[in-house]
DNA sequence: TAAATAAATTAGCCAAGGCTAATTTATGAA
DNA sequence: TTCATAAATTAGCCTTGGCTAATTTATTTA
């Protein structure tokens, strides 16, 4: 998905996420770490990232680690937003945080910008309307407890 | 995904959604309406539909058609509430028919219940709040044209 | 009713993305 | 520096869900 410059899948864009997200925490991103990072094994990893390599979005060099290329960045870092905002939309419509994870991982994937931005809007009023989230919130059975 | 009762992959809830769809509005789903529908070929809708019957969400008789069990009727019941649910809300927004059709059709097999009855109400209040959705779609640069 | 056409099925293929088991390379500790 | 362990890779397999081409069954029409 994500549409401007190379195709990638969903598979492809988590695991340039989650690469980013490694680098940023750590400096690098070990397959070991990847791994565990997406609760896959060792093996599909290797093959995958020898993938992002050969459709240019990483630079990689056996056993001897990876990077990601300036397209791998840029796809890693759309995908953050849109789990970011769309993290951020759930949260606030008071949905629990393990439920958000899940579905914005499954969501995140299969959203135009349009649709993005808009929610994105939608947020920054919905901030300044508790009282409307309130409301929505008190729908919810699993309320202040 | 969905979680109660069996399981059901994203594409089996497409094929369930679509036969539903053909059904109310014809009275019966064959085979050639159904691959011209998901624009898939008849070869890959057979295949599906034994596999929908042996999994219970269909009964099936070889050249002599097939309809929905109840577990498969209400799996396509549940999609449809998904769509509709998910289609008012981006258009509520402002996104165009076609982004809203597109990013639907990838989203609705992702959301926890309490998520998409979050979304729910929130379209509710959003209704009260013209002046609110105003401000939104203000945002988008394809705006009244 | 027999022949032509439409619909459905079968067989066999493919790519994506997973997995395990076995092997190879790198690394840290004695 | 050598050996034990950790990390990475390879080989080979599986499932999902597509596809085409060939065949079989149903249906329609002359």
């Amino acid at each position: 998905m994500i549409k401007s410059g190379n195709k990638s899948s969903s598979a492809a864009e988590d695991y340039l996420e989650r690469i980013q997200e490694l680098i940023e925490a750590k400096g690098y991103a070990r397959m070991v770490d990847i791994a565990a990072s997406l609760g896959i094994s060792q093996a599909s990893v290797t093959n995958m990232v020898k993938r992002l390599d050969t459709e240019g979005f990483v630079l990689y060099e056996k056993y001897r680690g990876l990077v990601l290329t300036p397209e791998g960045e840029r796809i890693a870092k759309e995908i953050a937003r849109r789990h970011r905002i769309l993290t951020d939309f759930l949260s606030q419509l008071g949905v629990s945080s393990e439920e958000v994870e899940r579905d914005v991982e499954g969501m995140e994937h299969h959203l135009s910008l349009d649709s993005l931005e808009a929610i994105e809007r939608l947020c920054q009023q919905l901030t300044c309307h508790p009282d409307l989230l309130a409301k929505i919130k008190h729908g919810s059975n699993k309320g202040i407890l």
